[in-house]
DNA sequence: TGTTATCTTTTATCCCGTAAAGAATTGTCC
DNA sequence: GGACAATTCTTTACGGGATAAAAGATAACA
């Protein structure tokens, strides 16, 4: 399912995000708020971490505080609002600026790295609609540091966006991949191994003339000769993503110094 | 909603997939069946095409056909499978081959304008889940197209693996980009344009100090003075695609040239 | 004419988001 | 003090989802 943002008020839901609500007189009459948007969006991210985010519903977050799933209707709008306060809070454990000292390159690096991480820490961001940024702070924040590392590159703003778009989608793939491959069998209670082996085996029952049928396909999944180059890192994504983002880089060098 | 495949029976799935259930006995008791995987796969195709895959159900699906929701379940598992039948079903308008005559690059650029346009002619497709293959025969079928691309490059299994990746998450990528911002509005009944006008005034509104705060995006989102060099093609994911593709293509190049 | 296997609908269970109404709490004003 | 109003939170209810279980309908066999 794609997670729209909030449709609903719009204005109110910039200023959730912004807290740019107007500071509540201090004293009120009825009973004192027991919750606060902080703690049902921090509740919430627990939940859809724990469990990803098709088993993120108001009730559940509701029961981790103690409460109904309708008690949160009185300081969220929404859903989908809650979301993307979810989406926006976590945002903020991103660096905003990466080291240039050694150039552009190593600092691509760097944010490849981290944002890799910081997905499949909180996985269910991937599935939080990108077309229409939620564009609450930290969401720019974050993109001040992307930026910044490839307006270094002397490229232009048209040029930034398209490689901003390649890298984006590139770590968000792998990511996907990376963390799908994570909750599936943890699901089912089956490694990742058994996995394959049982649909390997099955694949073999089910079209017993596989290789001849499909030899670019069993060409590709073969082991090449050529030695490790060197010690595999030990990253997540591994090595499919190190090679991705060298080619990626070596692109974006060659549109360097195309100019 | 990521939808993983169905966990059911791997083997009852693995069999509809290929076709490979036993040719049922001519006769028998019991009334003709109404239906068929086919016609129900078709519809759902037909249901997810016109209103997305959050709008996809088993009721909607039987409703089309003049059953209930319940009659598919008689012809398919669950509806996890019934994903995996469309998904399969749909890959088979993609290419098996490209015309590698005049090098892989431009072959690499038909791939993935296909690619791109199927992926924008079934959205609901990028919802699927890609780690766990459905391994369905269409699928290898449209590998060995891509592969047999890669493979002439001179690149190793290992690394063609690598630029596969690459490529896929950068289609789908695009694709959704652009598919979500087809869907959204339309759901709102507000253009695309007035949207983020609405958006970006709110915006201001919330923080008037945007430009100081946040430079880099500001930087990014502004025009080029550079003009247009040639003519802007008309495809689908415009400018942006172009200028990511041939930073890829430029990547492949060196990744090949380093051999 | 059963009997039996099959297709399809009905019914029911348990989930979801959220609208509407009411209960409980806590302030202000008289 | 009491009335009133605002606010938090729960209860109840609705429409929708997937799908299990049971019942009804149909068509071939003995």
């Amino acid at each position: 399912m794609v997670v729209f943002a909030g449709q609903g008020d719009a204005r109110r839901s910039m200023a959730l995000l912004w807290r740019s609500g107007e500071p509540d007189p201090e004293v009120r009459p009825g009973p004192k708020p027991g919750l606060s948007v902080d703690v049902i969006v921090e509740a919430a991210i627990e939940v859809a971490d724990a469990e990803g985010m098709a088993a993120l519903s108001m009730r559940k977050v509701g029961d981790r505080l103690g409460r109904t799933g309708m008690a949160l209707y009185t300081y969220v709008p929404s859903k989908g609002e809650l979301i993307d306060l979810m989406y926006d809070r976590v945002l903020a454990e991103l660096p905003t600026r990466y080291d240039l000292g050694a150039g552009w390159r190593p600092a691509v690096v760097s944010w490849a790295r981290h944002t890799l991480e910081f997905y499949l820490r909180h996985p269910w961001v991937l599935q939080v609609s990108q077309v229409r940024p939620v564009l609450g702070p930290n969401e720019f924040a974050m993109l001040e540091g992307v930026v910044a590392v490839l307006r270094d590159t002397g490229l232009t703003p048209r040029r930034v966006r398209g490689v901003m778009a390649l890298l984006f989608d590139f770590v968000r793939g792998a990511a996907k991949t990376v963390s799908e491959s994570r909750l599936a069998p943890s699901a089912t209670g089956v490694s990742d191994e058994e996995w394959w082996q049982a649909r390997s085996s099955l694949l073999k029952e089910v079209e017993p003339e596989f290789a001849a049928r499909f030899p670019m396909a069993s060409w590709v999944e073969s082991q090449d000769d050529e030695p490790d180059d060197g010690p595999d890192d030990a990253h997540p994504g591994g090595e499919t993503f190190s090679i991705g983002l060298n080619v990626l880089l070596d692109g974006i060098e060659a549109a360097v110094k195309a100019g």
